[in-house]
DNA sequence: GGTCGTCAAGAGCAGTGCTCTCATTTTCTC
DNA sequence: GAGAAAATGAGAGCACTGCTCTTGACGACC
């Protein structure tokens, strides 16, 4: 009977769950080198071996948590997004900001491991492209969008981009549709610049220089803001 | 004797050397999360306790390799922009911003060491302070003899940074004298903007995206040097 | 009712960081 | 120069890791 298979097959759902639950628990205490099969086992009351049911091997419970994370840091981007009025681009704009950083300072180990440097041995399969973009959407809808509303005038003081980049321009228009190669250009500027600051942060460069880290990481994404373009104030 | 007493130690000093030379090749093959020391042991010859007379935990050998790596980037900085015209500061900013790149591809297990997420349980010894500011002021030095020369002229584009920065803008000044707030705070959105690019490009978030990273990377630094007030031409 | 797939359990392998003891060698001191 | 002291290398051992293999039990399906 096919509801009876799904009665095994709900438990093996809930068990894959309650091992991500457990595994990043440990993820956020120890990190991501700290991440023992045996040690999540032995919190589920199993016998080690067992979780090889589920996950055959530690990269494979890793992955998963990098989607989680990244499907995490894209959702908390989306509610911060729709949180805004949709003129103030520059609001949404920072709005994004704040949540990427809240969202890296809340989940260090987490943040890490999705943008700090690769586990050692550890080859991201393919499934993790498509979470790991999701909050790219977002970013790249805030600038399509001021665009399309006239209200992103860049300010005159780069180059063009050379013309060799007009192909990744065209790459990356997929998340940003509309824009020109020198907003892409400046859009990625931005967001390297937002991820810069966030890890900087993180991962200690900053201290024993930077105390208000709050106010400068605001200042600063006001500045990559108008930088991009967006204006100084919503609406007309 | 002393002479007697300085054999000793210079072999001592030797078999250090050679030590954190093996670590180095086996975190350029293996990454940090793979240095042994049993394994550095072995390719010397030695029993793997023999290791712990020279560096007591797999940590302080890790801290050797972080201060080493933080001195070769600051040496290839400091070469890099001793290579150019005193007065071209744009060129001097752009050959800085390749010489991280570049060090960074040459070495990416090691600007993952010093620049992506900390080693889990590893925590930064005071020691590795100084080295890890050495480039930084080779970075304050262009941007603070643009100012005294007169050739800084910031875009004006960003809103001031508010009061509250200005401690921190007073201890970032210890390696940039002389310029203003303003330019400090756009100082840093230009310093983690570099580091936020080769980091993205060394962590596979440009996989599939950005082809032509080089060009992509010259021309975004040169956005971030007009952000910062450099002139667009050497010379007067 | 029999068969087959799924599962937990345990033993085991090879590897790790690190500690301890013991013998040897080198250095320092009287 | 003899003896004490310090430094060094070797080996065994502990507790831990990821992972594999085998065994026996349970549940689902024909």
């Amino acid at each position: 009977m096919n509801a009876s298979r799904t009665a095994r097959e709900r438990v093996r759902a809930e068990l894959i769950r309650e091992i991500t639950d457990i595994a990043r628990r440990h993820l956020a205490t120890d990190g991501a080198g700290g991440l023992s099969l045996r040690a999540v086992a032995r919190d589920m009351g199993m016998v080690s071996s067992a979780i090889y049911r589920y996950f055959p091997s530690r990269d494979d419970l890793l992955t998963a948590l990098i989607i989680d994370g990244y499907n995490a840091i894209g959702e908390a981007v989306e509610i911060a997004d729709t949180g805004c009025a949709r003129d103030d681009f520059t609001g949404r704009w920072l709005a994004v900001c704040h949540a990427v950083r809240t969202w890296a300072l809340d989940h260090p180990h987490e943040h890490a491991l999705l943008y700090g440097s690769p586990v050692p041995g550890y080859q991201a399969p393919e499934d993790t492209i498509g979470p790991a973009t999701r909050y790219t959407v977002v970013y790249g809808r805030i600038i399509s969008e001021a665009h399309v509303a006239g209200r992103l005038t860049p300010p005159d003081m780069c180059p063009a981009p050379p013309e060799v980049l007009s192909s990744d321009a065209e790459a990356v228009r997929q998340v940003m549709p509309g824009v020109s190669d020198d907003v892409v250009a400046r859009g990625i500027v931005a967001w390297t610049g937002l991820f810069g600051m966030v890890s900087f942060e993180l991962f200690g460069q900053f201290n024993n220089v930077i105390t208000h880290r709050r106010e400068l990481f605001e200042h600063n994404m006001l500045c990559l803001a108008h930088l991009i373009g967006l204006p100084p104030t919503p609406g007309a």
